[in-house]
DNA sequence: CTAGGGTTAG
């Protein structure tokens, strides 16, 4: 890629290619017939005819003739459209041949050839040896960089080259640099850098912004510059409800989705996507069921139907999220992930390990999520040994090194298989250092296997990376309640008091004829509770006579609030199990989700319910599955 | 010749 600055070519060399037609009857002819050449080059870049046009060009080089400029960039797009790196090059070594300067536009096409290619360093030296470059030239160069997290911060500095160098950015560079910024703070640099210049009422710079705020998790910033104008671009409405969705508010996407369709808009694929997604979060199995009929028209697109997928195996339906993957006209890596760890977190481990054997024949190639999904499977299933093949050949089957998430599911497999010494030594050995997260996994694996002195250490381990999770300190404090450690409870209770932690009240959710139901603990609101109260006292009594005792182990987990022995009863997935026991035909699945984890006591309430009652109940917690079927559930009992 | 929105884990 040497040479391209043409202003350094000799006289001698210009000369030798100029035509000088009255010379000679020979050069006359040449001229003529590289005349009609170029002729034949040009109609064949219109025709996107790239061998002949690749031929003709071969030829002219020969001659040393050139085309127009336009042609050129007709053949370069042709080039893109194969994806020939190969011709790509040859028409660039070409021009470079002219004795001279190739306009800017001609290479500002080479340029963003080269970064459609992905080829970056070849894109980066044209872009260093161009002696002109114009705003595109900059903001094609930037838009490259932006497009990758690795190279964030070669973007940013390209802006300020280009600044330095006295281009103005315009609406291009800004949407596409808006991306690359690295914190909440550069972000708001720029901007009041936009505002300034005033492109923020483009719509291409709005989505961007709207789109990154919502990446930094500031829905507040995303909202005030969507809503300081009024739109009148689908993809702006699209970013606005995508921020939603993906900082789960799915009820905020719902009312964005709804005034859309008010202002006169018509969801698309992304739309459709972005409220799937709601849905999924929401654990909305009815509404997602209405969204698909929408989907079916666009069946053709990767992406939505991932999400359908996604949906239904979030929402505990096995059977649409199969039936959806085989009905898959194209799969790549996120569908096979999707359904690999939706099987293994609805409890069909075995049937995820074999999609997974599947997935390797089909020849899509596992990524880091996907093997996540492969030990959760083992995980849940017990494999302890297939779980550790897994787990010590990844790297060496799929190039893929373990990290944070993979160690935690190791230790949650070590753990529930009670092999608490290895599953800490597994977390000694972590590359990096473990989370709360993988300390929480080691907690629960104490709790089941009764290692009180680990549980204390565990715990204390989850509260010195995450001061804030509740949930451990009541656990902590019930632990010391039960080995009479009263100096440490008051302890624990002093520490909580004094950070200010209150525990989340639990909330239980439930679909009924698309109405949803929330049942928050401590709150009797909903206008049926004294019929649900009612039922709920004869349907204890009724497990009584199955073998239901309250487990009151469970009652210390419920510090704030009411204190009262019998507290347990009020626990909203109860309540929520019960109203749907009133409210749904006994053929419906009962599906009930709920925002902390279930306690021991609710779990067996549950697991009688589907013996005693003959039904199918599904409860979605804010980690696992549980679907509880003739007194039995998916997680074996170990979550 | 350059720009914006949607999918898997945590």
């Amino acid at each position: 890629m040497k040479g391209i600055s043409s202003k350094t070519k000799s006289i001698s060399t210009v000369l030798k290619k100029a035509p000088f037609p009255s010379l000679s009857p020979d050069i006359n002819a040449n001229a003529s017939s590289s005349c009609s050449l170029v002729g034949e080059f040009t109609k064949y870049c219109y025709e996107r005819d790239l061998p002949r046009a690749m031929r003709a060009l071969d030829s002219m080089q020969a001659l040393g003739v050139s085309a127009d400029p336009v042609s050129y960039c007709q053949l370069i797009k042709c080039c893109l459209d194969r994806r020939s790196i190969d011709c790509g090059k040859r028409i660039h070594s070409h021009i470079l041949s002219f004795s001279y300067l190739p306009q800017t536009f001609l290479l500002n096409t080479l340029l963003n050839m080269y970064v459609k290619l992905n080829l970056l360093g070849d894109a980066r030296d044209l872009f260093d040896q161009m002696p002109q470059k114009n705003v595109v030239s900059w903001t094609t160069m930037i838009s490259a960089y932006s497009s990758s997290n690795l190279t964030h911060s070669k973007a940013l500095h390209l802006l300020l080259l280009m600044l330095r160098d006295g281009v103005r950015p315009n609406m291009f560079t800004f949407s596409s640099v808006l991306r690359a910024c690295h914190s909440l703070s550069n972000l708001r640099q720029l901007h009041s850098a936009i505002i300034k210049v005033g492109f923020d009422s483009d719509v291409f710079v709005r989505s961007a912004l709207i789109d990154i705020y919502s990446k930094w998790g500031d829905l507040q910033n995303a909202l005030a510059v969507f809503s300081e104008m009024p739109t009148q671009d689908l993809v702006v409405w699209n970013s606005i409800i995508a921020a939603f969705a993906q900082n789960s508010d799915g009820d905020g996407a719902f009312n964005l989705f709804k005034k859309m369709k008010q202002s006169g808009f018509f969801a698309d694929q992304a739309t459709l996507t972005s409220i799937l997604r709601a849905c999924t979060g929401l654990a909305l199995l009815e509404l997602g069921r209405q969204i698909h009929v929408h989907v079916l028209k666009y069946d053709r697109d990767l992406i939505l139907n991932n999400a359908l997928l996604d949906m239904y195996c979030k929402c505990g339906s096995l059977e649409d999220a199969n039936s959806v993957f085989n009905r898959m006209s194209e799969k790549d890596v996120i569908s096979w992930s999707s359904m690999i760890a939706g099987l293994a977190q609805n409890g069909y481990s075995r049937q995820a390990l074999k999609l997974f054997e599947s997935m390797k024949v089909s020849g899509i190639k596992p990524n880091y999520i996907t093997i996540v999904g492969v030990l959760f499977a083992c995980s849940h299933a017990g494999l302890v040994k297939d779980g550790w093949y897994y787990f010590r050949s990844m790297k060496e089957l799929f190039g893929i090194d373990p990290g944070r998430e993979h160690y935690g599911c190791m230790v949650d497999l070590l753990g529930r298989a009670g092999k608490l010494d290895e599953a800490v030594g597994l977390i000694s050995e972590m590359g990096c250092e473990a989370d709360a997260v993988t300390w929480r996994t080691l907690l629960a694996g104490c709790k089941v296997h009764r290692n009180v002195d680990l549980a204390i250490h565990a715990a204390k381990e989850v509260l010195r990376l995450d001061a804030q999770d509740a949930g451990t300190y009541v656990l902590l404090s019930n632990i010391y309640a039960n080995t009479r450690r009263w100096n440490d409870v008051v302890e624990t209770r002093r520490m909580m008091k004094d950070r200010g932690i209150r525990k989340e009240p639990g909330c239980s959710w439930i679909e009924i004829e698309k109405q949803i139901h929330a049942f928050i603990l401590g709150d009797s609101s909903h206008p049926q509770m004294n019929d649900i109260n009612m039922q709920l006292k004869h349907l204890i009594e009724r497990l009584s006579g199955a073998g239901y005792v309250a487990d009151t182990n469970f009652v210390l987990q419920d510090l704030e609030g009411e204190q009262r022995e019998d507290s347990l009863q009020y626990h909203s997935e109860k309540l929520a199990l019960v109203f749907g026991l009133m409210k749904l035909s006994r053929e419906q699945t009962i599906r009930i989700r709920k925002n902390l984890r279930i306690c021991g006591d609710c779990h067996l309430f549950a697991k009688l319910v589907t013996k005693v009652e003959r039904r199918i109940v599904v409860i979605r917690d804010p980690i696992r599955y549980h679907h509880f079927s003739d007194g039995v559930c998916s997680c074996g009992d170990y979550w």
